[in-house]
This record gives structure tokens, C-alpha cells and sequence, in this order.
DNA sequence: GTACTCACG
DNA sequence: GACGTACGTGAGTACG
């Protein structure tokens, strides 16, 4: 049945995951030279791969080589004994950001990368080696692992790849004391405290050695177990039989996997130099790199050249030779046997450039209608799926374009490339066509996403949509989809258009996004930001992707009459302004408001704006209301009803999905210099909190039956950020004692005993508080707290004497930026400032963003670690608690009533310990928790 | 398309 | 010494 391999064929099947831990483990923890990424296992591995390479040419060569790993998650032992593995620590911090880069390796070097959902490598390494077995190839399995010793024979031979030792049949029956086709007998009686197999109590190998060579094997041994001597032995099986049989499934290797990759993917070719050594080059492992390269006789890369690294004041990086872009040599992919070309292709390359167009920006309603893939640069194909013809009367009568495939079928071929661990998805904003293809039933995974390897990389330099990047990186100018769909009314949507004109397009957004791959992926680690966008950027993708899938329940009716009451009373306070000020006119044009106060009515001290207009902002209008105008406090209620009711009740109305009936928010990763996220169409990070008012369209936001949302939030983390990277022991003390830490900021600053505090300079320690973190200045407090400037300015004085390690990370900081162009988070990330050596005010802004950026975005980076690990730690827990939203410093989550308790639990354990274990914090970090029928309620 | 205003952390 | 400012966002409205 197998087919690509057969007689006279030789198989070398590599236990990669194996290979991983005992290089990390054999090996001191060295870390890369330019940013310390940890690379001791990826370095070992490269090294034993390397070794298997260089013997692919020798006399005992293998024609075909395939290097498997263990995939993460459940598999199907988990589902016949939760305790599988369940003893095992978590992955080291160190080794974790290491596994991608492993694949990335294997890759590199030519070889068949393979992993599989729900299987363990061993597994895989099964099947493979027994179909090919059995068609009368050669296998040997290049591993120490004592649980594929029971694949020993017949063909199949296994080599310790570390020691170099051959494990033959005589091997396996020195360790276990039976032959290779009874270890899993005694494997079952025995246990595995490693894998935390249970086995039969008190029976180790020797014993259960001696009962299978006596009675055979496990089933025939229980069913006997009566003949047993010993009395303890006898009782010991009789009690634990059904643990034994578990035990004998547990250490069974499953042989039929449904494998995904054919023998054909795993053929020995040369490995590609630029690839390999490209690599290496990246992980700057020297040594290797030159010896790879003499091997393969070609000129060594420069190995960690951080002058490759973009300068900061954003100048674009050299074009690499790249052949130029050319739409006209695109393919259009109309039938399966073209299909079939590009997915063997793909298979080949380990890699592939995928774009999707659909007939909209909503990934929650638009629809897919074509596919676009490339895996070389300068060659791409647009696969349209769902093209219609004729111009659609009014009826709609458009009817399915010919010269395209079944989008079933074509799916249904796409979805095991889409869906394989071994073949890289390279996109650009990957979250989109994620949602987009689990709409149609496709999990694409493993991924690469071009905009947050920009992202990691030139935060604050520049913006990362495609067609910046484009022009920036490789000067060209992508055709503007405009120039096909049109704009404003008469715009079409994207399955509208003959499919010839669609395709170069099309195409050519996925030629491009593999370019940006190619030159960014080494100028990453050029960067210093793969840590950075390894744990932070690309696994926020899926956890996003599923939130925003999720959604929220929305109550439309409590919206709508919410409506209702805003405009009955702006109807009332338009007729008494219009009173006021003796005519009528628009309320909500400030240009019109501002004639009015200042021309019409003659209130002084009016404030022209740049543009000549009078200001009208809520500050001004507060004052003239408290000089005792009366028309400004009434302008203030209406635009406050205004914004409520146009922003919130109204719009909010028309985001609500008419298949789910739930409102799904966009997150953009990218979106904040600082690392935070942005929330868009709708943002559901502005509903409004601070006014009771706006508080009661938080009521509007609902668990659906038999659900409560639970929101959980960090209590005052920006600040604890703050104690901890400037050091500040007092603060660092009120934490640890869970003081109220503006009243001890006050008590400090203003040398008030904390019993004698009163609201008022506890308020303006507050202010100070936060000035600080927003790059505190005098003029900026002074308007806050409405005091003068020098009244501002003793206070601010007085805290820097208090706290003279604020003023010098402020002084550290800026100094920090003005030299390197950028300032970085706790956990690594680069924010870049650009303007930090401008001339005049650009320079103050730049100032305060670089002092502020540090501490926001650590306070960001540990959110989305959090959100990184939580998924995993629900699933651990078999908790079916859903996350729905995310705003800077709070996460709500959906969950039904009686679970609301320990997923709390299970969340703020996350949520604290989510510094750990790259940040070791010096002040702890708290999390609130609550729970309601609605946000209102929950927060 | 830009400016202004205002909602949030 | 003057500049003209609190940090980070998104969206709705008016207006040219």
C-alpha cells in the first residue's frame, strides 16, 4: 500500500524530539551572542543532524530520511489514562522559544519535517517504519528510546545516534530480558515512572521479564495468574489486571496512524546552501556554518553581523536579488491535476506564501473566493473557488463563473497541507485568513506572519501593512485593489471580477509576502526581536483568532431603549441651548458653538485653535460652566448623550452578527507602538465606565443562558512595573504589604501620616503617580490637577527628592534612547523613537513616549503572555470556559455558572505568574476577579 | 481627507 | 531661553 518506496530502499527514520532533549540536556545553555536567545538545543540538534547528513553520502546511505516530532498537546493516550505523562515538568523556558527553530532546522537541511495532532513521535515512527517494512524497504530508527525498541526486527534496526551503538534484537533482549515482539509485555507490567505508566506495583523489569518468558505474554499471564507462586506476586496482578491492560495500550505504538506525508516527501536530496548556511548564519553558529559551507564548497556567510540591523532613523534596508515582480506570469489553477502540481511542490518545499480574497474586510461575514499560494519567489497562483458571472441583476442572478474548481474539492486538497505540521504557512496578517479557513473547516498551523515580524522588528519606525512593506522593503508598488473593485457606491465585491483580471492581483499579494519572508526572516534575529516575536506575536495569532470567533453577547433590546432615552433627552437640552443662546443652530459643530460663546455671546478669553477655530473641548466648556454660564454645562450634557448614543447605542446595534447574534470585535496586534493591542469595528476597548450613565451600556453586554461572564483584571500594574524597573524599595514594600499605594505615595510626598490622609492629597498623589508613568512634566500636571504650574512643579519636586530612582530611570531612559534609537520592555521588545534626537517640541513628545513605552509595554507583554498560556492551562484543567475580550488590563471570559469559580481560579493563576519565569518581578503582581450576568455586574 | 471631540486603559 | 506638552488607542461628526 505504500507507495514512493520499496525494495533496495532504505529508510532512516530520526526521533527529533528526542534528539531536542538530550541536546538541551547534554549541553551547557549557550545562548546566541547578539540577543541571547537560547540556542543550546538547536545547536546540538543542527550538530547530530548535520552528522546524519554528512553519512547520507557514505556507504550504508538511506535513500529516503525523515525526521519526526512529538506534536504538542493530547493524544489519543490521554483519552485511555488522563495520568499519561502527567508527572512531566513544563517544557523549560529556555528549550521552548528552541522547538520552532528545530523544525525551522530540519527544514533547512533538506530533510522531511513531520509531526502529527493527537500522535506522539513514537507513534508516527511506528507506522512509517512498518508500511515501509512491509514493502520491502530497509528502516533504521536513529533513537535512544526504549519504547521503539519494540519495532526492533524484521527489517527494522535501530541506532543510538548519540552513542553511535547499533540496537539489534540482542540489544532489546539484554534490556528487557525478552525478545524485541514481547517488550510491550513487559513494558505493561513493569511501568514507566517517566512517562508515569503505572504498570503492576511492585514489579520492575526483572520480574516481569521472567513471568512473560514463562507464561508468554500479559493476556495469557493474567488469565493464569492463579499458577503464580508467590503469594504477593499472585495477588499483586490479580488486583492491578485492568491497570496492566491499560499499561499494555498505554506502551503499544500505534502502527496505523493515518499519516499525511507519503514517502515521496521524504526522499534524500541535497540540501539547498542558501538555506542551510542561511540558517546557521542566523543562529551564528560559527563553527558549523564554515565547515557546512567548505563541505558544500561554497563561501561562508557572515556570521552575527549586527551591522545588519536597520538603523534607526528607519532608512530602508538593500533589496536582496530577487528576479522583479511580473503579474503577467502567474498561473490561474482551474482543475485538479494543476492543483495537484502546486500541492506536490509545496509538499517539496516545506513552505508556502498563502493569501485568501474574499467578497469583504469582515472576516465574520465575507466569504472566500479564492486562494493564492507561492513557494517561489517570482512564481504564484491564484486558485479561484467561488467567482461569478454576468453583471448579477438586480435578483441577484449571477451565476458561478466557469474555469474554476469545486471549491469542495479544492478545499478538500488544500486542508492536509494547510492542516500539517511539517509545512510552514507564511502570511501577511495571518489572523484574517485563519478565520477565514476555520470558517471553512481548515485549522492553518504552523504559521509565519510577515506584518509582526515587521512588527517585532520596527515597532515605531514604520507602518506594517502590506503595501508599506511592499514599497519599503521591496520597491514596488502592489496594484491597489481599488483600480479593480472600485470605490465608495459603486465598489464591487472581489467575486464580481472575471477571474483573468483577479488573478495577477491576487497572486501577486502572495509572491510579495514570501519576499518580505525572505528578507525579514534573517533580519530578525538581525533585530534581536525572534524571542520577542517567537512567544509574544505569532502565538497571540490563533488565541486572537479564536476570541474574536467567539464574540460577545449583545442585548439589542436594552441597546435600543437605551437610544431612545438619549435622544428624548438631547431633544430637551438642544431646545434649551437653542433657548440660551437666542437662535438655532447645530449643537454638535464646535465651529458653530464657538461663534456662539465667544462672537455672539461675548464670553471672553476664547482660544483660536491652528486652524482659526475656537476651542471647544470639554475642558473649556467645564471652566466657562463654572465661571456660571449656564449654555456650555448644557453643550457638555448633550455631547456626553451625543457620544453615547452614536458611538455606543446606535453603532454598537449595527456590529451585531446576524448568524450569531454576537458582536465580534478585530484585534490589531500590531496596531500599538507599545505592544498593546487595538480593538476595532467595533472597539471594544472604549465602552464607556467611568460615568454611571455610560456604565448601564456595559448592562448590554450579557452571558448567554446558564452563563455568567467573569472579568479578571491586574490591580494597578503599570505602577508595580514601575517600582520594579526603577527600583523604587518603597514602593516595592507597599506592594508586598498591599498598601494603598497613592496613599503612601501622599504620606511620602506631602509627609502626611497615612491615618491623617485625607481624599484630597491622596488625589494628588494619584496624579503624580500617574504623570510619572506618562512622562510627567509640569504644565501636563498643573492641567490635570487645576493648579498652577509652579504649584505643579513643587510637587514634583518634592516626589524626585522622595523618590530619586523615579527621576533617574527617567534620566537612564531617555540617554538609553537618544543612543540606540529605541527603548525596550522587561521582556525584550523594541519600541524605536524615532524622533528622540528631533529639534523642539517633536523631541519632548518623543521624551515622554520613552519613558512611558517601557512601562506600558511591559504591562502589555505580560497580558499577552498570559493570553498565550491560558488556552492551554483551560484545556489542562478540562475547563470549556471561553475567552471573549481583552482591554489592556482585563480579560472576560464567558463560562457556564457553576465553573465561573475555578476558572477564575485557574486564570489568575496564569495571569500572576505570567512574568515568570523570563522576569523574575520584585513585586508581586495581583489579580481582581468578578462575576455577573453582565459586564456591568462582572467588572 | 483632516480636525475636533471624547470613549477607554 | 522658548517651545507647547501629560502616555497609548478608535470612532463619529463636521467641514472643506
Amino acid at each position: 500500500m505504500a507507495t514512493g518506496i520499496g525494495k533496495g530502499h532504505h529508510l532512516h527514520l530520526i526521533d527529533g524530539s528526542g534528539f531536542i532533549f538530550r541536546a538541551f540536556h547534554a549541553l551547557p545553555p549557550l545562548t546566541r551572542k547578539s540577543d541571547g536567545l537560547p540556542v543550546g538545543a538547536v545547536s546540538g540538534f543542527c550538530n547530530m543532524i548535520y552528522k546524519m547528513v554528512e553519512a547520507n553520502n557514505g556507504p550504508d546511505a538511506p535513500t529516503h530520511v525523515a525526521v519526526i516530532f512529538d506534536h504538542s498537546g493530547k493524544t489519543f493516550r490521554n483519552d485511555i489514562y488522563p495520568e499519561y505523562k502527567a508527572n512531566r515538568p513544563p517544557l523549560p523556558e529556555d528549550l521552548r522559544p528552541q522547538m520552532p527553530l528545530t523544525r525551522e532546522a530540519t527544514r533547512a537541511f533538506g530533510l522531511a519535517c513531520i509531526e502529527q495532532e493527537g500522535f506522539e513521535a513514537d507513534d508516527l515512527i511506528a507506522t512509517f517504519a512498518v508500511q515501509a517494512r512491509d514493502a520491502g524497504a530497509r528502516v533504521t530508527i536513529i533513537s535512544s528510546d526504549k519504547d521503539l525498541m519494540q519495532l526492533v526486527g524484521g527489517g527494522v534496526e535501530m541506532v543510538d545516534g548519540m552513542k553511535n551503538v547499533r540496537i539489534g534484537p540482542e540489544e532489546v533482549e539484554a534490556k528487557f530480558g525478552v525478545g524485541p515482539d514481547r517488550v510491550v509485555d513487559v513494558q505493561s507490567l513493569a511501568g514507566d515512572s517517566v512517562d508515569n505508566v503505572p504498570g503492576a506495583p511492585g514489579i520492575g523489569i526483572k520480574t516481569a521479564a521472567l513471568l512473560i518468558n514463562e507464561f508468554g505474554d500479559v493476556e495469557t499471564l493474567l488469565e493464569r495468574a492463579e499458577e503464580i507462586k508467590q503469594p504477593k506476586r499472585r495477588q499483586t496482578l490479580i488486583d492491578n489486571a485492568e491497570q496492566i491492560r491499560i499499561s499494555k495500550r498505554l506502551v503499544t505504538l500505534d502502527q496505523n496512524v493515518p499519516v499525511e506525508v507519503g514517502f515521496e516527501a521524504m526522499e534524500v536530496r541535497e540540501p539547498n546552501a542558501d538555506d542551510v548556511l542561511g540558517f546557521l548564519a542566523q543562529m551564528e553558529f560559527r563553527t558549523l556554518t564554515n565547515r557546512i559551507a567548505e563541505k558544500l564548497g561554497v563561501e561562508a556567510p557572515t556570521v552575527a553581523a549586527p551591522a545588519g540591523a536597520p538603523s534607526a532613523d528607519g532608512a530602508a534596508p538593500a533589496k536582496r536579488d530577487m528576479p522583479p515582480i511580473d503579474p503577467s506570469k502567474y498561473e490561474i489553477v482551474r482543475d485538479k491535476a494543476a492543483l495537484e502540481t502546486w500541492i506536490t511542490a509545496i509538499r517539496e518545499r516545506g513552505y508556502v506564501a498563502v493569501d485568501t480574497e474574499t467578497t469583504g474586510l469582515d472576516e465574520m461575514i465575507a466569504d472566500l473566493v479564492g486562494i493564492c499560494l507561492s513557494v517561489e519567489v517570482g512564481q504564484a497562483c491564484y486558485v479561484p473557488l467561488r467567482h461569478v458571472e454576468g453583471e448579477g441583476d438586480l435578483l441577484g442572478s449571477s451565476e458561478r463563473a466557469a474555469g474554476q474548481m469545486d471549491p469542495a474539492e479544492a478545499l478538500a486538497l488544500l486542508k492536509p497541507v494547510f492542516e500539517d505540521a511539517a509545512i510552514l504557512k507564511i502570511l501577511q496578517n495571518a489572523k484574517y485568513d485563519m478565520k477565514i479557513f476555520a470558517r471553512e473547516g481548515i485549522t492553518l498551523a504552523p504559521i509565519e506572519d510577515t506584518m509582526l515580524m515587521s512588527y517585532a522588528m520596527h515597532g515605531g519606525l514604520h507602518g506594517h501593512g502590506m503595501d508599506a512593506l511592499s514599497e519599503r522593503y521591496l520597491d514596488h508598488k502592489p496594484i491597489p485593489i481599488k483600480s479593480l473593485i472600485g470605490t465608495g457606491k459603486s465598489q464591487i465585491t472581489f467575486d464580481k471580477l472575471k477571474i483573468e483580471d483577479a488573478a495577477p492581483y491576487a497572486a501577486e499579494d502572495a509572491d510579495i509576502t514570501l519576499r518580505l519572508w525572505h528578507l525579514f526572516k534573517p533580519r530578525l534575529h538581525a533585530a534581536k526581536t525572534t524571542t520577542v516575536y517567537e512567544t509574544m506575536e505569532r502565538p497571540l495569532v490563533p488565541v486572537l483568532a479564536q476570541m474574536e470567533r467567539n464574540g460577545i453577547l449583545v442585548d439589542r433590546d436594552h441597546l435600543s431603549r437605551m437610544s431612545n432615552t438619549f435622544a428624548q433627552k438631547m431633544a430637551g437640552l438642544e431646545a434649551e441651548i437653542h433657548e440660551l443662546a437666542g437662535r438655532s443652530f447645530n449643537v454638535g459643530s464646535p465651529k458653530q458653538l464657538g461663534e456662539i460663546l465667544f462672537d455672539e455671546m461675548g464670553i471672553q478669553g476664547g482660544k483660536k485653535g491652528k486652524t482659526g477655530a475656537y476651542a471647544t473641548g470639554a475642558d473649556i466648556l467645564e471652566e466657562l460652566a463654572a465661571q456660571g454660564h449656564d449654555l456650555p454645562a448644557r453643550v457638555l450634557d448633550w455631547r456626553q448623550l451625543s457620544k453615547l448614543k452614536s458611538t455606543y447605542t446606535d453603532a454598537l446595534q449595527d456590529h451585531i452578527n446576524k448568524d450569531t447574534g454576537r458582536v465580534h470585535t478585530s484585534y490589531v496586534i500590531s496596531g500599538a507602538n507599545t505592544g498593546r493591542l487595538a480593538s476595532t469595528d467595533p472597539n471594544l476597548q472604549n465602552i464607556p465606565v467611568r460615568t454611571e450613565e455610560g456604565r448601564r451600556i456595559r448592562e448590554a453586554f450579557v452571558a448567554e443562558e446558564g452563563n455568567v461572564l467573569l472579568s479578571l483584571d491586574y490591580s494597578q500594574i503599570e505602577l508595580r512595573i514601575l517600582a520594579h524597573i526603577a527600583g523604587i524599595d518603597a514602593l516595592k514594600q507597599a506592594f508586598h504589604d498591599g498598601l494603598d499605594i497613592h496613599a503612601m505615595t501622599a504620606s511620602q510626598v506631602f509627609d502626611v501620616p497615612l491615618d491623617e490622609m485625607t481624599p484630597e492629597v491622596r488625589r494628588k498623589a494619584k496624579a503624580i503617580n500617574f504623570g510619572v508613568i506618562y512622562g510627567i512634566s509640569a504644565f501636563g500636571l498643573a492641567n490635570n490637577l487645576r493648579i498652577p504650574r509652579d504649584e505643579a512643579k513643587a510637587f514634583i519636586d518634592a516626589y524626585f527628592e522622595r523618590f530619586p530612582g523615579i527621576k533617574q530611570y527617567m534620566e537612564d531612559t531617555k540617554k538609553f534612547a537618544q543612543e540606540h534609537g529605541h527603548v525596550k520592555t522587561l521582556f525584550g521588545r523594541v519600541i524605536h523613537t524615532p524622533e528622540i534626537n528631533a529639534k523642539g517640541p517633536r523631541a519632548s513628545f518623543a521624551y515622554r513616549a520613552a519613558i512611558n513605552a517601557p512601562i506600558q509595554g511591559s504591562a502589555a507583554d505580560i497580558i499577552r503572555r498570559a493570553m498565550v498560556r491560558i488556552p492551554d492551562a483551560l484545556r489542562a484543567a478540562d475547563n470549556s470556559a471561553r475567552m471573549l475580550l481583552q482591554v489592556h488590563d482585563e480579560l472576560i471570559f464567558e463560562v457556564r455558572e457553576g465553573e465561573a469559580e475555578a476558572t477564575a481560579a485557574i486564570v489568575r493563576e496564569v495571569m500572576e505568574q505570567a512574568a515568570n519565569p523570563a522576569v523574575k518581578l520584585d513585586v508581586p503582581l495581583v489579580v481582581d476577579a468578578g462575576t455577573g450576568l453582565n459586564w456591568a455586574a462582572a467588572h
